[in-house]
DNA sequence: ATAAGTGTACTAAGATTATTAATACAGTTA
DNA sequence: TAACTGTATTAATAATCTTAGTACACTTAT
């Protein structure tokens, strides 16, 4: 479900982050339903529960799960977190595209280079 | 020339590093000319020798720049430059796909909005 | 030859961040 | 009541970035 790379330098509780959105994306977990327990998760990827804790209070913080005291936490509007990740790659696209100018490629090229990487690119996760 | 930003979680050699290559791509820095010794561009950017030296080290682990001890630092080939950065812009277009893919969006979606990356974007720097 | 400038190497200390560890408390559920 | 939830706190550890200080070898201009 969740494989953590340490020779990767984002942080754990970044990539625990950005692969339960991913889970959410693909409705592995699905809307209001029950995220694993910090406790539970945190055992079954053998790190302290704290990461995963620090992980969820990011979540939450942007909408993408809530917490109830007690019961547990439960997976947030996937709409919500669709949007919020379309931005986001509405972004690093503009950033790309200012890169691709400073190396002198054309509108056409660019766009090109986008196509190329549509079908170059693996399947999604 | 140079501005640092405090307040970018990213290390102040890595921003150097990246700021230098700007600098090389934007011709400011011309093939074969002289780099700023580690000394004197510590000393404009306020900050340790030290850094600097691992700036000018890494740069010249990949070829930008080469160094002569006694005679200083000088800039490495351009057009090996534009390459690398080519290479890691369409890394960057692939991994930005398989996101796109995962939100559903289609190859012309993802064309249109490189399309529009491109013309919303600012300048080259 | 001397002085000033260059790159390079090394060790040590400080600062920040990520992570682990160990508890503790409040709420829910069977 | 017992076992599970989330949440909060404090401390210690580990890794990385940065600064500080020093030293050496080389080049260039005086």
């Amino acid at each position: 479900m969740i494989l953590l790379d340490y020779k990767d330098s984002r942080p754990i509780y970044e990539q625990v982050v950005d692969r339960l959105k991913e889970l959410m994306i693909l409705g592995v977990l699905e809307e209001d339903g029950q995220m694993p327990s910090v406790r539970s998760l945190a055992m079954e990827l053998s790190i302290n529960p704290n990461t995963i804790q620090r992980a969820y209070a990011e979540l939450e913080r942007n909408g993408f799960i809530y917490s109830v005291k007690g019961r547990g936490s439960f997976v947030g509007s996937i709409n919500r977190l669709r949007e919020a990740k379309r931005q986001d790659l509405m972004g690093d696209m503009k950033n790309l595209a200012k890169e691709a100018k400073s190396l002198g490629m054309s509108r056409d090229e660019f766009a090109q280079a986008a196509v190329w990487g549509y079908d170059e690119g693996g399947e999604t996760v």
